[in-house]
DNA sequence: TTAGCACTTGAACACTTCTTCAAGTAACTG
DNA sequence: CAGTTACTTGAAGAAGTGTTCAAGTGCTAA
């Protein structure tokens, strides 16, 4: 048991969010919270350069999200974490009451008619 | 409702979670999410500038995560979005099993003895 | 063993976000 | 009304991220 944290709590919650800051890196996470993907699965379903994809990948496997395996000549990814799933649905419910008070704003600002 | 979706749903995502990217801002929220803070409360809180404090609430605000309110000559600030409070307990939940399987490969790693 | 596919890495430049400073607004207080 | 407290805003340089390109690694198969 570790009595030392090394960074402060704030700042690894918040590194831990910026990891999650990036379209495709959400997009893997989602994919990947249905079942295990092979990069090249991941490849077709998302819409950027391999390259980029391995990019992102690695931000996900440093920040201990997800893991990696070899399989029949394929690199596949896994999920580690089970609750990642939790917080995507979190993530989700947030966005949505964020969206429905801001349209609730808009016509109440907006006044019924422009 | 609404049939057009302007920005796409990973992209709103992902800027949702940029939101959180910051110290300060999770703090505050976390803050917020006791209860209600005047700015000054927060201050107090927080170690940070007056004017770096007022640059992140108002990318809360931005983001429709938190509202503002003029009380007795001070300025205080709530969550206007109560789901926020589950999203940092499965972030909380997420990272303390990060964290806990970095803690066991690096102890399988280490096999015991350097 | 050499060729080829599948994926990763490093580096450079463009782009975003942070922090700070100076100035600005807004509500009380004498 | 002038002063004071409380907070916000704009702008600019520093710091951090993202995208892309070229090169590299590691299986698998011929």
């Amino acid at each position: 048991m570790s009595a030392i944290v090394p960074v402060p709590l704030y700042q690894a919650k918040a590194e831990f969010f910026r990891t999650l800051g990036h379209p495709a890196r959400i997009r893997v996470l989602e994919l990947l919270s249905e079942r295990d993907h092979a990069v090249h699965e991941l490849l077709d379903a998302i819409e950027i350069e391999q390259s980029n994809l391995s990019q992102q990948l690695a931000v996900l496997r440093r920040a201990g999200l997800v893991v990696q395996r070899r399989e029949a000549g394929a690199v596949v990814y896994a999920i580690s974490v089970a609750e990642v799933r939790d917080l995507l649905l979190a993530a989700r419910a947030i966005l949505a009451a964020v969206l429905a008070g801001q349209e609730q704003l808009r016509s109440e600002l907006g006044g019924g008619a422009p």
